[in-house]
DNA sequence: TAGATTGTTAATCGATTAACAATC
DNA sequence: TAGATTGTTAATCGATTAACAATC
């Protein structure tokens, strides 16, 4: 008897095509506006800072999508790249922070533009609890399990003041969500089944920062 | 005669390392508050989600912090942090795009305790000047070169609507804006001299999306 | 001393780039 | 047809992990 192997293909995407995966669907998106129907590796690789190369070895990924050796074709594609994000349908997500990013987060259309549903906007702390913010009243996280619940919500933005970060996230966690987002300046962390990505402003500032003082010290960017 | 070679030894932190310094810093400076004076390899990565190797591997690039084979010093630790990402003086930034999001960053005192200093805020939107935000009066971008040069900044934040990204970007370059901090849902391009880091929150989301996708495919994070 | 922990080398793993035949 | 462009293989480059002697 043979024996089979793999037989579910693990179809595990590389990291760094998962963080090029958002940048390929705007851009994407951009070229639909304008009416293109195909576009090549190489322009694409031009618009996102990347060489044909690794365009066309990202691509290779989805097996769905060009017209072979005359380009990809854009409407294809960015179905492609919907599915591989998850965005088919809504994505439900809550906020838990009312400060003034958290309120930022729930009153821009943005989310929404980008096919993700607030479910809600939380606060640790009682006091802010009860208040409006556009569409949304303010709960406590009291009333977390109920809408995580009710919602089926997969995933929670985490907001707050540093110091409140892991507890947060420790109660998201205990209601079922699976992936969380860390936009607070601490280190939160999670068990290996939850999934947490990190997009704190601050970070990103010192990132930016120390590539800086790299380029400064070696006289410009290599 | 020898030929001398590698004068300058291109200091060149790997970009990963880059990427997990702030994360050394936040925790670090957490361990401080709590009086600590000495913290392992092993206990670091625990607390960063990396393996004590991993964390080795990355001191190795700064000899300056280890008090050998007992340990590394939080104290020395710190300062080496702080030098590395280049914060020894406030950094300062200006943030063009005086929507939910820019008003948000101006208005945390975030920003101040992360070292960062914000020098202005601005908006393309002739109609949104003069109004005020906390201590900041929103200006115009004809304002934007004169306190570039006569602060001396570095950084630039756009976090202006997705279709005024890259005229902005451009406008901040031709001030001489060296770094560039892209908060928008759209991309953005800059000749090799500048450097542009991208922070979308939505972008952020999307990668996000893609993780519990995959993880769900494949029953659960590897 | 014994246990813990580093610094470092070598092994493994993974991603990017280069190159080119196939083909529209 | 000639030029452009893909899909794919192999080569290179880079990062992480494993292992262990040195030593506090």
């Amino acid at each position: 008897m043979s024996v089979k192997k793999e037989l579910v293909s693990r179809r595990k995407l590389p990291r760094p095509v998962i963080r090029r995966l958002p940048k390929y669907l705007t851009f994407v998106r951009t070229l639909q506006k304008h009416d293109r129907v195909l576009i090549s590796s190489q322009k694409l690789a031009r618009a996102l800072g990347l060489t044909s190369s690794t365009v066309r070895q990202d691509l290779t990924h989805f097996n769905s999508c060009r017209l072979s050796k005359q380009g990809y074709k854009i409407k294809a594609l960015e179905h492609t790249l919907v599915r591989a994000i998850g965005l088919e349908t809504n994505q439900k997500v809550i906020v838990v922070g009312s400060g003034d990013l958290g309120r930022a987060l729930v009153l821009a259309e943005d989310l929404v533009e980008h096919s993700f549903y607030v479910c809600g906007l939380f606060d640790p702390d009682p006091s802010m609890c009860g208040r409006k913010v556009g569409t949304f009243t303010v709960q406590t996280l009291d009333d977390l399990l109920h809408v995580v619940e009710r919602e089926r919500v997969d995933i929670g933005v985490i907001t707050v003041p540093p110091a409140a970060a892991q507890g947060v996230a420790d109660k998201l966690i205990l209601c079922g969500v699976r992936g969380l987002l860390n936009l607070t300046a601490s280190n939160v962390v999670a068990p290996r089944k939850v999934t947490i990505l990190d997009g704190g402003i601050e970070a990103s500032l010192q990132e930016l920062s120390s590539l800086l003082k790299i380029a400064d010290e070696n006289g410009g960017n290599p």
